[in-house]
DNA sequence: AATTATCCATACACTGGTGTATTGTTTGTC
DNA sequence: GACAAACAATACACCAGTGTATGGATAATT
């Protein structure tokens, strides 16, 4: 399980038939993923979706599990990466509360291929330890974002972990649970108004 | 997609060597679900573990498709009916409320097994209409029951269904993250325990 | 201009899976 | 005991997918 390599690519001038690399690789990957989890990634069918034959794939991948790791390391680099902006830009508390749980249940229901490929990520977790193991740093970094915002809500540390993770579920369990069916974007605007006035209700003061 | 017909099977004296009922397929065919998802379902793998072969497999089934629709019904028909089982058994709202809480967050997390199923049959229902539909069944009876509960709880009829829906995919995404990591038996209890006081915290009169 | 590196196509061998047809074996019924 | 039904084994055709070896085309470098 090596990382990926960094990858020097020349400029061409004239790119008639466009080459590909391997990130277009990587991002019919997702739609692939997307669309049928892990299960549904073949080389075969992801060559025919980008009009060329595996000889490209086996040039720019090992093997088929060099194409799931390179995936899954994508992946995460990129769900670490996006935390940066996560972060509260200020505010009271209630505000910065609704942005985040904003950001977590009703964008990330709208960006439908992220939302579809992260729960694949999960489920093929559960047969792969490599793919738990980043799942795992994920979850551990959002709940650990999150932990800075419910720190204005209470000061004890272990109050402070369990809201932030409850929270953090109950975010997962909507994405999992609510998906696709009509109305459900309503449905999950009222969750997220619920969650919203539950964590305030878990002020000291409260 | 038609349902499964009632089966009239002979009682045997002396079954030397045990002929294998439909369920026994469907019994192992859980096995392979729980541990690789319904794409690690091949009438091949299956035949193996229970020592025959796939002759045996087209007597009991039409074919592959016809396993897993009998497969997908069986567990819909098993979720629906232990519901009946979720009553609760009387007390304070309290002392119901927790019950109900352990029944679906503790006591899920030791069926290790059934949870597998659960989720698996949850991720093919993403690709597959069927099981979509006996999902949302599921998912839908559930929360009814437990409206039942919250009722207890608030007299809003909108506030009742949407905590019942809050705290189920609470514990949707608890067992969606929390799942084989080591510590994650104390983290659900006490997550658990921080539910109990979230729902009791939405009552009219706190 | 020649050469090299990069990228893709083609052809082949191999594996593992489905489904069907046919036959064989055991068990229950008359 | 004869017959039929229930259940399983065998053998076959077929397809989809991986991986590898090798050759071909095109762009970059010298």
């Amino acid at each position: 399980m090596t990382d990926a390599k960094p990858q020097k690519r020349r400029s061409r001038k004239t790119p008639e038939k466009a080459q590909l690399t391997r990130d277009a690789w990587l991002d019919a990957a997702a739609g692939e993923v997307a669309a049928g989890g892990f299960s549904n990634l073949r080389v075969l069918t992801l060559a025919k979706k980008l009009g060329v034959t595996r000889g490209s794939f086996y040039w720019h991948f090992k093997d088929h599990e060099d194409l799931v790791v390179r995936f899954l390391n994508r992946w995460r680099d990129r769900r670490l990466h996006e935390l940066q902006y996560w972060k509260p830009k200020g505010g009271d508390v209630e505000t910065e509360l609704r942005q985040i749980l904003e950001l977590l249940l009703t964008d990330a229901s709208r960006n439908i291929r992220r939302l579809q490929v992260e729960l694949a990520v999960r489920d093929f977790a559960r047969r792969n330890d490599y793919a738990a193991d980043l799942v795992t740093q994920v979850d551990e970094a959002r709940i650990n974002q999150n932990c800075e915002l419910y720190e204005r809500l209470s000061s004890d540390p272990e109050r402070i972990r369990d809201l932030s993770l409850l929270m953090y579920v109950a975010t997962i369990g909507s994405q999992v649970v609510l998906t696709g069916k009509k109305g459900d974007a309503e449905t999950i605007r009222r969750v997220e108004d619920l969650m919203a006035r539950v964590a305030l209700g878990q002020r000291d003061d409260g």
